[in-house]
RNA sequence: GCCCAGGUAGCUCAGUUGGUAGAGCAGGGGACUGAAAAUCCCCGUGUCGGUGGUUCGAUUCCGCCCCUGGGCA
């Protein structure tokens, strides 16, 4: 740790889905100099209200998000893009003499900023649809075997039931002639994030608390008219289920039971139990993220956050 | 009351020609570089409804009892 460090503060805040975050949030925002940047793979969709949880038009006015409604739905963001415009909001706010607040639950954005992206090749439809084709004819297995033949150690670290990411791995050879593992070996390490970091991580102590609240706010989704808000986004007729956005938690559910796939109580049933799932995965990374201060939720996480910002403010 | 069919993991069920049992889902743990709210990997001891009997040995066969469906009265 240096004597002292001149780069700007950054705060992060990150946690589970439901885990109060937002909340959380709005509040820091009436008690220190901090405008909120949102880490949210979902929030970003427009149109996507109610079942990304996203701020409501009130909180939005008393503390205004970056990063949410910036992504067409018929569009897949990124991570890549995430660091992209992370960054340049942060620079914006750090500009103007206030603190970047981070504020989400999608845990690769938050490594991605953090540590950086090695220098790859962004997605490509057509080479993806291109294997995707072959893949269906040969069958993922044989598509690891190839993958095994330009790219070992890639072939090594991905399981040849992971669809995805052999995919991904064979774009990247196929668009650049080189292994993926090679262009992440050579990036590695060349990122320097110019903030000091505050990490904190709001999550319910116990796990049947987190579930709780899950429930109970799918329900409350519902009831605020997310089947409405699915079949608004349908009636455009651009969006297919295969897209990122529609893939999402709870709208991939009401997008089945809309098609008369899950009757409303199934469907009602996997959309918990899918966003359980998230809730677990998310917590997986917390727990391997290094740095965090966990705010435990007895003692007023509020007033635990602004003691740690402002003591690291102060530093 | 009688006749069927069931009672096996948190749930839905398979199975054991008698040697104490296994799938899917749920749940838990983990991985994670341009789809990440995605995509994957690993983890299964439970009075086999209760109680008697037959047997070296019963969750399995037999009797009785209890419970749940369905049918007949």
């Amino acid at each position: 740790m240096p004597a002292f460090d001149r780069r700007p503060l950054a705060i992060l805040l990150m946690g589970p889905t439901a885990s109060g975050k937002t909340e959380l949030a709005v509040e820091l925002t009436e008690r220190l100099p901090c405008d909120i940047v949102s880490v949210d793979s979902a929030m970003v969709y427009r149109g996507m209200d109610i079942g990304t949880a996203k701020p409501d038009a009130d909180t939005l006015a008393r503390a205004p998000h970056r990063l949410i409604d910036c992504c067409d739905p018929a569009e897949a963001y990124s991570a890549a893009r995430f660091r992209d415009d992370a960054l340049r909001e942060m620079a914006a706010i750090a500009g103007s003499g206030r603190i970047p607040l981070l504020v989400g639950g999608t845990m690769l954005y938050f490594r991605a900023l953090q540590q950086g992206l090695s220098p790859l090749p962004s997605a490509d439809p057509e080479t993806r649809r291109r294997i995707e084709e072959e893949a269906k004819r040969l069958g993922w297995d044989a598509m690891h075997h190839r993958l095994a033949q330009v790219d070992p150690k890639a072939a090594g670290q991905v399981h040849p039931h992971d669809p995805q990411r052999i995919q991904r791995a064979l774009e990247v050879f196929e668009l650049t002639g080189r292994p993926l593992s090679d262009l992440q070996r050579a990036g590695a390490g060349l990122h320097c994030l110019p903030y000091r970091l505050i990490k904190l991580v709001r999550a319910p102590g116990e796990r049947a608390t987190l579930h709780q609240r899950i429930e109970q706010r799918f329900h409350a989704m519902l009831a605020a008219g997310l089947e409405d808000e699915v079949r608004v986004l349908l009636a455009r007729g651009d969006l297919t289920p295969d897209l990122p956005s529609m893939r999402c938690v709870g709208y991939r559910q009401v997008l089945k039971y809309l098609a008369g796939e899950y009757k409303y109580p199934i469907m009602v049933q996997r959309g918990i139990v899918a966003t359980r799932q998230l809730a677990k995965r998310q917590l997986t990374w917390l727990r391997a993220e290094a740095d965090c201060h966990w705010l435990a939720d007895a003692d007023g996480p509020l007033e635990q956050a602004l003691t740690l910002a402002r003591a690291a403010r102060d530093f």
